[in-house]
Parts: C-alpha cells; structure tokens; sequence
DNA sequence: GCCAACGTTGGC
DNA sequence: GCCAACGTTGGC
C-alpha cells in the first residue's frame, strides 16, 4: 500500500468532475518518471492526494483511490489528441495510465497552507522547482494531511 | 504573461 | 555521450 500526489487542473478534471464520474483514467501523463509510479508502484487501493495545479487556488482538494492497474492510455494513439505520440505504437506502447476512483471532496488545503507545516516540510510537491505530476507521499504525510482533512 | 526549473531532443 | 537549444510545468 502506498500513497501518491497527483496533480489535476481543474478545467480539464476537477474534484468535482472526478465526483460526478466516480472514476477517471489519468490519462495524459508525458513524463518517464511519472509513468514508471503508475506502471511500478501503483497497486489496488493506493491511496491518492487530489491536487489542483495550474489555477487560482492550488491545493489538495480531495481524496482517491487507484482503483485500476495501469494500461496503455489511449490518448497517445489518438491523432486528434494534444497527447497524441507518434513514436508510441500499441504494440508497444510508451504510456501508460492508472484508473482513480472518488473517496472525498475536502475542504482546501492550499499549497501556501502545506507550506506552512513543519511535518510536511519533506513533501516532494513543496521542494523547489518540482514539476512532477506524480509524486509519492510517505503514511507519515498522508495520516497527517487526512487529520487535517477530516 | 512571466520566468525559474527541469526534462527531452538532436547535432556532433 | 555531451550539451546547447528548446519545450513544458506551474506558481505567482
């Protein structure tokens, strides 16, 4: 059982849209080291972070869960895609993406507010220049920020 | 819109 | 295999 920081922007999928949909495939990711947690590390029940990036308030703004192991994202296979990759083929196929099911919509824990906590002062989303869409959160972290949260 | 940080690409 | 150029991320 591990636990994972997943950033989302919310106009493409917010918490909401993930509520409403109950489940998304977290399609799009274009970075080795982000696929790799998904392909390597991710398993059943993993526990996720929520976090809006790219908007007006950053944050964690609810939980998940990894709800499908990963396979080949589809978008790298669509040309009308924006991830559309010609290098990638689907027999063998470059990218790859988890399900996420919907646990809970939170109150926002803003990036200015996580800054603020000397426990979490190690998260890899507060170190400097991290662009990593994907990052693990030890159950020190997460058993801290769920206590904030609920 | 700016720009720092960092990953990827491609010529050599 | 090096590394400059380029593209992307994401907070501000």
């Amino acid at each position: 059982m591990n636990y994972w920081l997943m950033k989302s922007e919310p106009d493409d999928v917010g918490i909401d849209d993930l509520q409403r949909m109950g489940s998304v495939g977290w399609y799009g990711v274009r970075n080795y080291q982000a696929r790799n947690f998904m392909r390597d590390q991710m398993q059943l029940g993993d526990g996720v972070l929520f976090y809006h990036s790219s908007c007006p308030e950053p944050g964690v703004a609810g939980l998940a869960e990894v709800s499908k192991l990963a396979y080949p994202d589809p978008t790298q296979f669509d040309p009308e895609s924006k991830y559309f990759d010609p290098k990638s083929t689907v027999e063998a196929p470059r990218w790859q993406q988890v399900d996420v099911r919907f646990v809970a919509k939170t109150r926002l824990l803003a990036l200015d507010e996580l800054r603020r906590y000397s426990e979490l002062a190690g998260m890899t989303i507060l170190k400097r220049g991290n662009r990593l869409s994907i990052t693990p959160v030890t159950p020190a972290e997460w058993s801290f920020i769920k206590a904030l949260l609920t």
